[in-house]
DNA sequence: CTATAAATTTAGAATTAGTATAATTCTAAC
DNA sequence: GTTAGAATTATACTAATTCTAAATTTATAG
């Protein structure tokens, strides 16, 4: 009786697994620092797998979602945008050209405890977002 | 020669205005505390300007994002939901039930600094969503 | 007063994003 | 090899939002 285990293309019986089609769309998100939207997505985890489907992009990035393996960063523009999840981090969109950037805020420890306190809530993550003028548009050239 | 007001209804030559549909637009979004969607604003404005169109709703939600006077506030699931711009505030989403409410951070003058220090943004503004359990849905009845 | 110009509104078409469905395929357990 | 259950695929569909072109509105110029 052979043991289950969660690599990459097993599936069937018992609990859900990282298929090859996930790991694939797993490997676009977490290659390169751009946030792809699932557009974007699809047409590259093509190019490693010519077979995949539109709907498996979309399941398998909900599927990563739940599981804490991408991020989705949704703004009012648009389709949402996946992220790989490393760290805790938080978000800069240039009001100008749209750029995303991940940064690094420290004490958000203490942040997420405040803000947990301020809306009663029983905090499970917290995000935030600024927006303003990346570096290259700030500068007037 | 007569100068140029800003207020209801005047249009043509010159700089946009506040126009009656955007006015009624407005109201709707500001009245009442909940966060509607471009769907329910539009069903609320036909009730006090029955010609008015869909797109025209669209439109003046964006230019009333622009003018500042409301906020956008997208997540990932579904259509953008649209709140009253008063003040600077936060919002913290139920993540089983999605109730959307509003809260107030002490101390975001230093943290837009903060952000706009480590992300090397010219911070414009700055928006933080809370994802946990409402209090209704944390005490479990 | 009349003509003009610029922005806006309207209605509906078109586009885009994302979800649902039903049939098929895959893999582990037996 | 058969079976069971989840995943994948292809496609249809729904919902959200934007676009387009014509008509309207109204402040200014003549």
């Amino acid at each position: 009786m052979r043991k289950l285990d969660k690599s990459a293309g097993k599936r069937g019986f018992g609990e859900p697994v990282l298929t090859r089609q996930r790991k694939v769309v797993l490997d676009v998100v977490q290659s390169g620092d751009t946030h792809p939207t699932a557009g974007e997505v699809f047409a590259a985890a093509r190019k490693m797998m010519p077979a995949i489907s539109f709907a498996t992009v979309y399941n398998s990035l909900r599927y990563l979602k739940q599981a804490g393996l991408v991020r989705e960063v949704a703004f009012g523009n648009g389709a949402s945008r996946y992220d790989r999840e490393t760290d805790r981090h938080d978000h800069a969109i240039c009001s100008e050209c749209g750029t995303l950037v991940d940064f690094d805020l420290p004490g958000t420890v203490e942040l997420i405890r405040a803000a947990a306190r301020a809306s009663r809530f029983k905090a499970e993550s917290i995000h935030l977002t600024l927006v303003g003028l990346c570096p290259q548009c700030r500068a007037p050239k």
